[in-house]
DNA sequence: GCAGCTGTGTGCGCTAACAGACAGTCGAGC
DNA sequence: GCTCGACTGTCTGTTAGCGCACACAGCTGC
């Protein structure tokens, strides 16, 4: 079992074990500065009227998500909020202080901190950098300010907090009916659709660590999936091969979370 | 597996099978008019400041929560909120159109139609009523204009929502983690809060569905209970015997949900 | 009193996933 | 080039829960 013990806390972000943070990091580092930030954007924010676009992007300051790095974490205050780019996040509950299990992946379609909009100012989870990348970020004061002042922004995460629980409800299903092949497959697609590209690092064990399995498991289905040839991996590097095979191969969570999220985001 | 085909589809409400509809009726079942209903509230309705309160309850109906009513369906627009009082209704997910999971339970601690406040009118879970009681019923277009100018309602109602969606990531984690005996007991205290009584009717094969699980595996967990004298059943009635064993016998994620509801809620 | 249905208890064989352990292999860093 | 740590593959034995099947017991209605 995996122990994440906090090391070399930073300022409001700590860091889980190294053996967490190695995996997801991109396979050729990109580089993003602000500059870039505009090329590509957040879809919350993209879905915003342009005054009040511009009105948001005035108090966010562009930042780079590390992987590894604890964003929040239960108990604990939300200080700031982040609209991710190009990186993603994901979203761990702990249960009996041993054994976690991520409910949730946010990604340039999301954000995170979404509950300051229901008037709460933590959340249960743990939320955990996979994957290095561009984000915006807000002070949650500053956030909440603009909330009151903004009501299309209020309205997209209204939305956005639906999709998020209609996801966690399917995956709670998908954890208990479906088997690991398929739900590996699953995870890698959503990866894939945060990360925009076809290769990431991250190894058996974390994929273990993700979907609540041991590491054996996901040999085996790793395993699996290469040798039908939709991945390739080689220690920690992997790669998607066949999209449109790995769709077929992943449970139907897959299908039914991006319909959900298109009826209702667009 | 049951099926659980529609039949007699009332105006916006429909029953599921009776195999389902049986269970979870009051073993002695209660007499609730609307004049019983100002010594017993909702939760969220109590916590309402006087005049916010009295300016709701104007525009709401009591009804009687009929057990196998289904008041909601996937796809189907949200026509009422529900207030229970004394009854309660489970939400449950389908996946693949066979297999079914509860993934939250709704009684005077919260409400149905919550979404509303997120400016949505569905919901893709089915809620089934559970057991029979009075509650409050309100039209989705009149919910939605009392939104709009009852600030307090709003409020409480998002962060009822959190607490519904903390509960969701927690039982993620439960389903995964924990034991069918465990489960069981959770659900059996979770059940007996809300409906106030420590006696109910409820089938092994009813729980199974309910927790995603075989019948046998039912028998085997609740025969435990009944060995060590924590519950008693006998077709269908059972009843609780000793409480205090009962949350022993349950797993962390009941006394959490306790935690994370009166911290948010109170 | 009997028939028929519903609810509960048990059996058997099977599978996915678990726990623990270890060997082989790749690659970064010295 | 070598070492060491990280990553992957594989093995053994165990277990919770599954599917299926059947026996039996209590309740309901004729």
């Amino acid at each position: 079992m995996l122990r994440a013990e906090s090391v070399g806390q930073a300022p409001q972000v700590s860091k889980v074990s190294r053996r967490l943070t190695r995996p997801c990091q991109p396979d050729r580092p990109g580089k993003h500065g602000s500059a870039e930030l505009a090329t590509t954007e957040n879809h919350l924010i993209e879905l915003l009227p342009r005054k009040d676009r511009l009105h948001l992007l005035a108090i966010c300051e562009p930042v780079q998500l590390v992987p590894g790095n604890v964003l929040c974490e239960p108990g604990k205050a939300t200080r700031h909020v982040y609209f991710p780019i190009d990186g993603f996040i994901s979203l761990f509950t702990l249960v009996d202080g041993t054994s976690a299990l991520e409910v949730g992946m946010v990604g340039r379609e999301g954000m995170l901190g979404a509950e300051l909009a229901l008037g709460v100012a933590t959340v249960p989870l743990h939320a955990l950098v996979q994957r290095e990348g561009a984000a915006w970020r807000i002070g949650s004061r500053a956030f909440r300010r603009e909330l009151a002042v903004n009501p299309a922004l209020l309205r997209g995460i209204n939305r956005y907090l639906y999709v998020l629980m209609a996801q966690m409800a399917a995956s709670a299903a998908c954890l208990r009916y479906h088997l690991i092949g398929p739900r590996l497959a699953r995870w890698l697609l959503m990866s894939q659709d945060r990360a925009q590209s076809d290769r990431f690092r991250v190894t058996h064990e974390f994929l273990a660590y993700v979907l609540g399995v041991r590491r054996v498991g996901i040999t085996a289905a790793a395993g699996n999936l290469q040798r039908n040839g939709l991945i390739e991996y080689r220690r920690g590097a992997l790669k998607v091969l066949d999209r449109k095979g790995l769709e077929a191969a992943a449970c139907s969570c897959y299908a039914e979370d991006r319909h959900a999220y298109t009826q209702l985001m667009h």
